[in-house]
DNA sequence: CCTAGAATGAGAATCGTTCTCGTTAACTAT
DNA sequence: ATAGTTAACGAGAACGATTCTCATTCTAGG
């Protein structure tokens, strides 16, 4: 999705909720949607033009994640780290390094996500569970680490 | 497994590792064992008969995690929770309760697992990663909440 | 413009976790 | 079993990520 059609979705699920679309928010966006990967919020600070507070920068990412424009990345112990949510970008899944703890997004091609679809519906019917949603974590040595 | 031969299987795994198993550990063990999910220290604390202080807590499961006796499961922001290692328990995926939370073991036939990791394989392959391990989380309604 | 309510920023506070260091418990060799 | 050596423990301080407070600054509407 390009930046102005991604700012227009965001907008108009903020408006829905009641909350300003500002300057510092959709900095906080612009630069999820730059981010290869989930970003935590000291990840986050260094990468933005304009220094922002800690305290600001927290306080918008719970704003956005109260109304499911991100969602947070639980990987790292002791970290948060948020992605824009899957009806923005697409559905995905993550590769995480034992070393470093690097993680990036790792996108299935329709073939093999396909083939994760029906084993996790399959899986989850013979365990008698209703799917709606599956997350998919590779864990190993990414190509810096290995 | 029973306790005797779980007790058993952690001494020589920690002594590999130089460290002792004293009652301490082995009371961690045992609450774990005893458990039907992940634990964080704050809920252990309870759990155990005799108080243990967090201090003492915490390092005992670092230990244990640095012999790979435990593994932290973090699925709650800000809280790390810990069950026992697979080698101890198996193998297993994870059902979370999109309602009520609740996180419960998957066991796949070994038919289903061949393909989560083969598939798990071509697709860190194709990404440029080698991997050591996954995790494969379903999201969806538990039969309670269904 | 004015004004009321929302958002921001600086710093204090909180909370889970880790560190420090004096004390205690566990293994080893006698 | 005893003594010596070292690892483990416990109490509290310290730490780091996150949240809270509150005074100030924006912003949308009138
Ligand atoms: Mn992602
Ligand atoms: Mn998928
Ligand atoms: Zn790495
Ligand atoms: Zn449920």
């Amino acid at each position: 999705m390009g930046a102005a059609p991604l700012h227009r979705e965001v907008e108009r699920r903020l408006v829905e909720h009641d909350v300003r679309y500002t300057r510092g928010r959709r900095a906080v966006v612009d630069a999820l949607a730059d981010s290869p990967g989930p970003r935590s919020a000291a990840e986050l600070v260094v990468t933005m033009d304009d220094p922002v507070p800690l305290s600001s920068l927290y306080r918008t990412l719970s704003v956005l994640e109260e109304s499911d424009v991100v969602v947070p990345h639980l990987a790292t112990k002791g970290i948060a780290r948020y992605e824009l949510a899957e009806w923005l970008t697409g559905h995905h899944h993550h590769f995480i390094c034992t070393s470093c703890g690097a993680v990036e997004d790792i996108e299935l091609t329709p073939t093999d996500e396909e083939a994760v679809d029906s084993l996790v519906d399959r899986i989850a019917e013979r365990a008698g569970y209703v799917p709606t949603n599956h997350e998919l974590e590779i864990a190993g040595l990414c190509k810096e680490c290995a």
